[in-house]
DNA sequence: GTTAGCACTCTCGCCAATTGACTGCTAATA
DNA sequence: TATTAGCAGTCAATTGGCGAGAGTGCTAAC
């Protein structure tokens, strides 16, 4: 492909992206190729069309992007695009203020994301029983429950658990404390999996805990299988699909929105592994045929290798792939940094 | 109005709102005046349309409910339906796990409602500050903060405040429990309001507690401005109201989401004390310009005469107003018997 | 390789005619 | 007096045709 073609196709891409109106030759001409006629533009068209990159809705209307020509522009233009600084400083101020709970964390970040690409986000929580603990603590209440806190290099995962009355409160102290020496650095699923081995070994001393801790476990798990259940998937701002012309057909929009509801489909999207920083995937790449008209933006949140979460933006192909990348990229940055301060934080103060 | 005009125009109404397209004479002969020919029908329709129940949209249209229609229609019918046994279940389970945050609460309340009537829900929450203390928690974390713990007759409120690493543990439980034994039985309103005078009063021996007070108190005061400025408002499922034909319209569809986001114009229809049980609001009836073809249900949850909170409903003039009626009755039920359960609890086992 | 010019194609908005669903009204009937 | 049958009238919705406008493809000239 010729510079020329390159940059033409470039510029017809991003201007679709911007007016949702289909691309002329003159179009082209006012915006970047002054110096051309338009009739020499309607040849290079005419040919960035044969080579697949651009298609015709009919014979006398402009030209619109096809999944190839999104895809060549993707790979292209892959330069940040500063993002809003309100909507900067909002997602920094959500992991500012970051002792939160997990859950909510997720539902913020998905607003969030949401808001900053005006597009619908999906936010899929994989793994938390991979997160490290740093302490745990099982605070009984008056209700006849208690909570348990964990905290963790990535936030606080709390859950109820039912707690007898009758056990003292001290009690509930002891065995939080003995949880957060025994598996401090370890993962919540090694604490979930291997606390039946520390009962076995330590015999006699833990028969007091060993009530407490079995409905823990129970009701970790039962967290674990919610979770599991809805595949960890958040999805928010589904009404922002609304606002691109393309989903003013309702029918289509709701076929989109649904999917969005529906595990089955985004497991699709969300389960297998993804190495790049962030990934698009575009019409027919897209594994679910309810979405195939549509582009998913995807961004990982690593720890050690594997994949805790994942952020999915949802939109059609003529998205704004530019700016929902730094967005994405923007929002795991901070999550990264959430991870060093933790650790640093775990040196520092030690539980006694 | 005769018998007959009655029956006509209430089996017109509940027509209507079940088909959504305009009732003919023939219609309602085939519906419930089998024995009556439709030419009487549509002399009774016409009488019914120059009092004012019905109107037509064109003159050979077939005719659909006036505000005072439906307006007629409601005060006359307001037998409970039965509600979907899953949909009452699932809401009953909400209360029934009841250890849970009132603003995890809130926001289930309002995504369950909304799925029993299949229309947008509001729930407000207007003082949570007037719920009654039973006991207080103030629980230290690693990362420089604390989670405050308030378990009250409804729901536990939590919220996160700084704390410095330096303080051991066992002061945040020594000041946990004397807010506890003193504030018990009040309201957290009392609380944040009289802790001053507590601290004069009781000189040093409270000394070491000021610094965490004070910092509790901005806290809490802070979440309430947080509420307060959102007006205490959460709205769900928005989106259900596209599913009403009256508004495939998306344009119409967003002037009414948009107010269901706007605390403004929420608070001239919540803000006003309502002492029905249930009471619907039908078009000018609305204090708000953007809803005014719309009719809103709304409920109040009150404790000791004072609404805690609000739950409503908004939807389309031609909604399922019985089905509404119950299932808001439903939901304003089982908060009443949560609180009964709580005052029970706290008799039976007092804290140390 | 580039450009000007012309014919061609297709969408969109507009108008008129037709159809079908209901009603209102009047006159006949019980 | 209340009810009914029948007929004329009204209006929305659909259809088809027409013209304007936008944009292209193609060809011939530069």
């Amino acid at each position: 492909m010729s510079d020329r073609k390159r940059d033409i196709l470039l510029n017809a891409v991003e201007e679709y992206i911007q007016s949702a109106s289909p691309i002329t030759s003159s179009n082209i001409r006012s915006h970047c190729s002054e110096n051309l006629s338009t009739a020499t533009l309607r040849n290079e068209l005419n040919a960035l069309e044969a080579m697949g990159y651009l298609r015709q809705l009919h014979t006398s209307s402009g030209r619109v992007p096809t999944a190839k020509g999104y895809r060549y522009f993707v790979n292209s233009i892959m330069g940040d695009v500063p993002l809003d600084k309100a909507v900067l400083d909002e997602i920094h101020g959500i992991f500012e203020n970051r002792s939160i709970y997990l859950g909510d964390m997720v539902n913020e970040i998905a607003d969030i994301v949401s808001k900053a690409t005006n597009y619908p986000a999906v936010v899929m929580l994989k793994g938390f029983e991979k997160l490290i603990i740093k302490n745990v603590k099982i605070v009984p209440l008056m209700t006849g429950q208690a909570l348990i806190l964990i905290e963790t290099n990535s936030g606080i995962i709390n859950n109820f658990m039912p707690a007898k009355v009758d056990i003292p409160t001290q009690t509930y102290v002891d065995a939080s404390n003995f949880l957060t020496t025994t598996f401090a650095e370890h993962s919540v699923a090694d604490m979930i999996q291997n606390i039946e081995n520390y009962r076995v070994q330590m015999g006699k001393d833990l028969a007091e805990f060993c009530g407490i801790f079995d409905t823990m476990i129970d009701s970790l798990k039962c967290l674990c299988d919610k979770i599991a259940s809805s595949g960890g998937f958040t999805a928010r701002g589904q009404l922002r699909l609304l606002n691109s012309p393309e989903y003013h057909d309702l029918d289509k929009a709701k076929r989109v929105i649904d999917a969005l509801s529906n595990p089955k489909d985004l497991e699709q999207i969300f389960d297998e592994p993804d190495d790049e920083e962030i990934s698009f995937r575009i019409g027919t790449e897209i594994p679910v045929t309810e979405l195939q008209d549509c582009a998913v933006a995807r961004a990982d949140y690593t720890i050690d290798g594997e994949s805790i979460a994942s952020i999915g933006i949802i939109g059609p192909q003529r998205m704004d792939y530019a700016k929902i990348a730094s967005a994405l990229k923007f929002v795991v940055g901070e999550f990264a940094n959430l991870k060093a301060l933790d650790s640093n934080k775990g040196d520092k103060d030690e539980q006694k």
